[in-house]
DNA sequence: CTGAAAGCGCTTACAG
DNA sequence: CTGAAAGCGCTTACAG
């Protein structure tokens, strides 16, 4: 397009000057840029050829063929979170590079993403949109095969489900990460450790529980499913979550929260119960936002290099745009543990400490 | 523009007409439409007018006008706090609902926004945008003049210059904002108040920091100028903030902050020199975003309704587009004070408290 | 800063 | 089917 757009522009050819290099008049020319019938077949040829030749467009024709940059438009499942920040904040700063517009808009959670696919994908066909890049959204299989159909090149990070062949997939490398938080909380000496995840079927949610799970087996620690609870990427989730693992027989004396959000609801509702952190409870989030580090006591978090993620998505949707092959399908890029000080030794080998604490809180607990 | 499209193919009015209804000539307003510069302003006033009355648009500008919905552009001076998610978030909400498109760029703090804003001004027009939203950018009066001078609907929310007379800016009561905070300290007892304000030059600030200075002064309260502290709307200004107030000789027992990010660096801070909020230091903040209730303690902050602003925006820029006159030039929301748990009563009549606080942490502060 | 005049690029109406 | 002539809508160059 860019291509495109600069021949037309340098040329800026004139009708009369078509008209002389085909030996016709101008409104000969006219005619037939205008699409008239009136005009000998032997003529329209002539003109036709002058026409290419100089590379002329119509005034109007000119707007349309010189577009302006490249639009890419990015669908967010929801706007809420530090991590949808840092995403964006990825893609418009290569776009700013890249000289690409960016289209924002938010799907709103129903997998409905407000117009049907199918006319979405129209809608941008029309529009001359570059591609698509769609954050952690619900958008089922057939949705983004509808997007590829059209030939709109689509890239996702962290989808909810797992996406067509045909699209490429921006993540981190979340099994090493949910691995490395739980060899961080296992060398602690954690054993009772709980799992408070995103949405179950997430791509990216079971690559973490997975990573968890092998270093629990790995180190001969049985997994246990009441350990485990699936939900949203959502404080909420990190409060309810909470409350029902200190409901269990035996309550974890750590948790990994799959992110920074959730943990933050985790750190919230132990606070509210008195349960302290990390003396009482090893809590370890994931995505490494300012939320982790603005934490009190600041979070042991497995940090994903989301702004990064945002660019590559952004250069890999271009690159598609732009007819260049894939040299990956799935780009994965490294997590990292950053120790803070939400993760400790656990108190004591006896087991009965936190659930004591949980207990005795049960009587004080503010009635909020 | 669906009504203005409308009104335009139905019409296809020309440059004369408008010409006419303006009581100019022709080269005159084809001046305007072109964003040339040497017209008067008064002259302007009147062809936008009639501009706007007939739905005129270039013969360029048809063609680009006519397909798909309009697309509005938000520039954003960066985008890195809870602040600007909620405003976006209020621009998309709407969005979707007026079947508009977002466009998302970041200026980039500096003031010249990549493009200079003549050229973004004549692409925007190129490309048939509605309109512009400006998010606390610092954009000069000169800038946003040449939007105007091409006739594109400018809004602007919370600016750090003072905005041209044509342009509508959208903000919270921050007055109101400001002395709310300053009773409520005031109220529980607090003399000695510290500010630690945004940028020097902005609007808000100045409305947050003059609220504050009308109710020490209606009580009999001396202002301090060294208690008052400009910088960035980040939690870096809120470190740097309360380390200079410590070193004052009487430090303060109490901090309005005037973002909630500022309030957020001075907990931080806070709580590395070992000073207990609300105990030795009372602390508001200023927005009301998550970040004010996930800090620990929860943060008492004057809340402004910044999805509000953000729809509120649209709207206007919208209206302006449509041709529909402005029922304001600035729109202006309510904010609110909602006390959380880092305000109390200062500990004691005593002064020297707070300073023996700062002293003996000089000696145990961790060497970051 | 304004607009009469000239001009440009294109289209239309029509004579051939 | 073709193109000279007239015309349209807009812009430019410039005198006031």
């Amino acid at each position: 397009m860019a291509t495109a757009t600069r021949t037309a522009t340098k040329a800026k050819s004139t009708l009369a000057e078509v008209a002389r290099l085909a030996g016709v008049s101008a409104p000969t020319v006219s005619k037939v840029v205008n699409g008239r019938g009136d005009v000998a077949p032997e003529t329209r040829e002539k003109v036709l050829a002058a026409l290419a030749k100089v590379g002329y467009s119509s005034p109007g024709q000119r707007r349309v063929a010189a577009p302006g940059p490249d639009v890419v438009e990015v669908a967010f499942d929801a706007l809420t979170s530090a991590y949808t920040t840092d995403v964006l904040t990825g893609i418009l700063d290569y776009a700013a590079v890249a000289g690409v517009e960016v289209m924002v808009s938010v799907t709103g959670g129903t997998s409905g993403a407000g117009l049907g696919p199918e006319r979405r994908a129209q809608r941008m066909l029309d529009q001359g949109r570059a591609g698509l890049i769609v954050v952690t959204s619900a958008f089922s299989e057939a949705q983004l095969s509808a997007f590829r159909r059209h030939g709109i090149p689509v890239v996702v990070i962290d989808p909810q489900n797992p996406p067509p062949s045909d699209v490429v997939s921006v993540g981190a490398t979340n099994w090493a990460g949910g691995k490395a938080a739980a060899e961080h909380l296992v060398a602690l000496g954690h054993e009772r450790i709980g799992y408070l995840g995103g949405p179950e079927g997430a791509e990216c949610n079971q690559a973490r529980l997975h990573g968890y799970m092998s270093v629990l087996m790995s180190h001969g620690i049985a997994v246990k499913p009441e350990r485990i609870v699936h939900g949203k990427f959502r404080s909420e989730h990190g409060i309810e979550g909470l409350k029902r693992l200190l409901s269990l027989s035996e309550p974890p004396t750590a948790i990994f929260a799959a992110s920074d959000s959730i943990a933050v609801g985790v750190l919230r509702e132990a606070r509210r119960q008195g349960i302290r952190v990390p003396e009482d409870l090893s809590l370890v989030g994931f995505d490494g936002t300012a939320q982790a580090e603005d934490s009190v006591p600041a979070l042991t978090s497995v940090s994903q290099p989301l702004q990064e993620m945002g660019r590559s998505a952004l250069r890999s949707v271009l690159r598609q745009a732009h007819g260049e092959p894939l040299d990956s399908h799935r780009v994965e890029l490294a997590t990292e543990l950053v120790v803070r000080e939400s993760t400790a030794p656990p108190a004591a080998p006896d087991p009965s400490r936190i659930s004591r604490q949980s207990a005795s809180s049960d009587g004080s607990r503010p009635s909020t």
